[in-house]
DNA sequence: GGGATGCTTCGGCTACGGTCGAAGTATGAA
DNA sequence: TTCATACTTCGACCGTAGCCGAAGCATCCC
């Protein structure tokens, strides 16, 4: 009867909404304390703190004490992954939320899951990366190739460093606003954060949304695009 | 605040243990009744039918009603996305269960399902009698040509005897080995019938595999074949 | 037709888990 | 030291949702 991990206790503490809230706040990547993080879910901080644990029991939370604040991040890339694929799930069965503010259309543009690029700009890259060789995709997973490297080296890519780490280089990720793929895991967050050591895009503070400059929007085309 | 799609409410239907058997259950692929489901997530068959309705309507599984029973499959591949995303959370290594229809080769050929043509041969028949345009599918459902009409009458099928029963001429089936469509209804239970009668096939005592004879295997080739 | 099987609906019981107020602990600042 | 802030623990309340027995349909078999 029981073959196979348990998932319903994982998808237990996501189906809460104030967990689920709770993370869908760390899917933008940055550390948030336990406070802010009860002001997103809309609870008390004592609720809040009871979530918090239970989080982080399942490893789906990391949290670092830093004097008396406590920041919590996601756990893993993983965590990151199957909240894009609930995401990818919940929008198709028109469970989006009530309230479409301004912002939405910019986080389907570009936006940051987890700690990698998403949205449109997301799949572009995705896209362009597979066109010029870069990747390649293996079944179901999707592989550096050893052009990819140097491609990658010459972009300003640590990518001996990267392999230093043990997570994996590559990783697909489902993207939930356009049912596409985008690239995850090391190499994909090495390249947004490269994007932004250059000056073509940055992070709107508060949000997921990541905004590209004129100039980067046109280096990113000239790059990567198809 | 609020971004994104609202994860909590797909990610609670999966939290109930209940529920989260039975979605591992349907990841083998394989259409399951609701009393298989019952007995997979261990609680009574008036629950899972709530269960069931439930995940139903968010579209996590598909239903297929054939006679008295209900066929459940996974809602489609983003659903299996999510939940194989959610395994990897839930224990790294997920062993999935890989139940593949019946053991007996013989029964994946050709069997009996109620009263008419399953397995292998079934879908043959199905698919060619599809291609020569004596069936036709509409939606879920599938009906008899007046082409077929005459094509019935000339294999040797009272089509007139059928018509007076109140049962419905043509019934698409979902093969449990193989998760593709046969021929049930009426027609069915008559073409299998026929078969027999001109010693086409005939039916192994004690089990529900049937045996073709070689030159009913040709003539079914000849006739069926696409 | 009668009987058997598969599934659904209804009603009521129960328990688990989310919630918050209040009090308790830790860290940093004055 | 004393106060302020950030977080945790405790205890109690309460609503929701899962569960099953019984009865009701629908379908098929003989």
């Amino acid at each position: 009867m029981k073959e196979g991990p348990d998932i319903s206790r994982i998808a237990a503490l996501i189906g809460d909404p104030a967990r689920a809230n709770i993370l869908t706040a760390l899917m933008s990547g940055k550390a948030l304390t336990a406070t802010e993080l009860a002001s997103e879910a809309g609870v008390t901080v004592q609720t809040a703190s009871a979530h918090l644990s239970k989080l982080e029991a399942a490893d789906m939370i990391a949290c670092r004490k830093s004097g008396r604040h406590k920041y919590f991040t996601l756990g893993g890339d993983d965590v990151g992954h199957a909240l894009e694929a609930l995401m990818g799930l919940a929008a198709g069965a028109g469970h989006l939320r009530t309230r479409t503010g301004p912002k939405d259309a910019a986080l389907r543009e570009a936006r940051v899951c987890y700690n990698h690029l998403a949205g449109a700009k997301g799949i572009a890259l995705y896209q362009g990366l597979l066109a010029r060789g870069v990747i390649q995709e293996r079944g179901d997973d999707v592989a550096l190739t050893d052009a990819g490297v140097t491609f990658l080296r010459t972009f300003g890519v640590d990518v001996d460093g990267l392999r230093k780490a043990k997570t994996p280089l590559c990783r697909s990720c489902l993207d939930w606003s356009a049912r596409q793929t985008h690239l995850a895991g090391s190499v994909g967050r090495a390249l947004l954060a490269r994007m932004q050591e250059i000056g073509w895009a940055e992070r709107v503070e508060g949000t997921r949304v990541v905004q590209f400059t004129s100039k980067g929007e046109a280096a990113f085309l000239d790059t990567f695009g198809v």
